[in-house]
DNA sequence: ACGTATTGCGCAATTA
DNA sequence: ATAATTGCGCAATACG
């Protein structure tokens, strides 16, 4: 007894194919090692041509039907869709990974940015407020003017009037 | 996208080339055919080194020795190995994979608070800015005060002290 | 010596 | 038919 099948935990049994690759004889295209080595040796694998399959029924190429249109494995196009398509699968990964890359760096940016603007934002908030109490000295003021209007140009006891400090806000930014 | 798929669809056929590796010789795993027909049968390969698998294949084997405890490729060793590789691999991609969209997601949240912060920032500057010009116009009135000190409490013409709108400014947020 | 975790790569199926 | 994605396995390598 053994898994059956499950759903998606595979075990899968793998259908083998793994094919070794030939060798182009150009190696123009893709063929330098970026930085591991890989290298492929153009050899071909005595595989039991023609008969002894082994089984499997379909180990060889003799089947007359070969047409270049149709999925073939050693046929030329074959081997050029696939270096095509595993340029295209580099280019895909390269690209998927900058753009990760540059998705975590926007994050940071985003993140000082933040944080400039909550700072702004504190600073305004602080000005505000030391113009709102100003302001309510004034009231003050005017009112005490108010009450006591024969008491011309005196009296201002509790009066401080320093409200140039205040008023030398320049927020610039951006 | 592409979200489909892929569930045992070995339809595979493979034919001639050589290829190396593939079954699991001692089922162990699960290896129950398909269902139809496939049938891999425990080859050898010939030569090549280690051209198995499609992408790893470096060509480069040790000179000498290459064998000693692990009967390699055709090994249960090696096929458990290879079994648990491929889950960690899984495992590591479906990692990255959600870490990358987990930073997405931060980003469009920062972006958004961003926006909130923004928004009250110049929500905060237009409240200085009444404040402020407020202030001018009370300046000027005790300007007029000064400057008219024997007109006591008369004739601000050009006063308009309708403070009391602008004071009732609350920001409440968040 | 041993394990998992990462990473690069090729293959094949699917999608656009 | 082509290019781009995506899932997957292999193998080398990094990491403990």
């Amino acid at each position: 007894m053994s898994k059956r099948s499950q759903q998606k935990i595979n075990t899968e049994q793998n259908r083998g194919t793994v094919s070794v690759i030939q060798g182009q004889a150009s190696g123009a295209t893709t063929s330098g090692p970026p930085g591991g080595s890989l290298q492929r040796v153009p050899q071909l694998v005595p595989v039991t041509p023609a008969g002894g399959g082994g089984g499997g029924g379909k180990a060889t190429p003799p089947p007359s039907k070969m047409k270049k249109t149709s999925g073939d494995k050693d046929s030329d196009e074959y081997r050029q869709r696939r270096e095509r398509n595993n340029l295209a699968v580099k280019k895909s990964r390269m690209r998927s990974k900058q753009k990760a890359q540059d998705t975590q760096q926007r994050v940071n940016e985003l993140k000082e940015e933040n944080e400039r603007l909550e700072a702004k934002i504190k600073l305004l908030g602080k000005e505000l407020s030391v113009l709102k109490d100003l302001f309510l000295e004034h009231a003050h003021n005017l009112a005490d003017n108010v009450q006591a209007p024969g008491a011309e140009g005196a009296s201002p006891a509790h009066n401080n009037n320093n409200n140039n400090g205040a008023c030398n806000n320049n927020n610039n930014s951006q």
